[in-house]
DNA sequence: AACCGTCCAGGGTACAAGCGC
DNA sequence: TGCGCTTGTACCCTGGACGGT
């Protein structure tokens, strides 16, 4: 490569053409911001971990409600079960997290 | 990360024609696909890249259990000690990587 | 062409802080 | 208060891409 990332250096980005919530974009799972692909998604590192914890233990989680958990960033920690789903949903894919 | 490799064996027939892609053999470390010589030994790019950083960074690793432990393609990671032993026995040299 | 070097995305581990019991 | 588990951050390691000689 020819020139450096300048990680952490951000312009203005009011008007930056792909001036998604960061660099990365935002997390599929939660919204927050992501820091690059985790497990074939775009995704925090959050939710990257809780992933991966979740996989490599083969947690089963319980939904208190309806399956239907609005997940988002203060959110996320209030249902295992519906942050799970949508980590599947939003191809993070079991296969790319070793056990 | 995604070839299979059949038994470490690899024909080194003659019949060298166009479906060649195994002519570097097997890796004498982890036993996956070689991807030349890399100091000194037969290797594919992981092990290249693993003995390169243990040799610059005079890397001390410890076995967790009885120094003699199974380095294959799948395995290689789990024990850095006896990754390195094998890639000096490998005939890895530690000469040709410049520290 | 063969081999050595650097770069870096993405997967890994470690651990302090937080939470429930 | 302690104990054990979970979360999310920090940082390390791996290995493939690719440039240089």
């Amino acid at each position: 490569m020819t020139d450096k990332l300048v990680n952490g250096v951000k312009q203005a980005e009011s008007s930056s053409k792909s001036g998604d919530d960061g660099e990365n974009g935002a997390c599929l799972i939660c919204g927050d911001k992501a820091t690059g692909k985790h497990y074939g998604a775009s995704s925090c590192d959050g939710c990257k971990g809780f992933f991966r914890r979740s996989v490599r233990k083969n947690h089963v989680y319980a939904c208190r409600f309806q399956r239907a958990c609005v997940i988002n960033k203060d959110k996320r920690n209030q249902c295992r079960y519906c942050r799970l789903r949508k980590c599947f949903s939003g191809r993070h894919e079991e296969g790319s997290c070793s056990k």
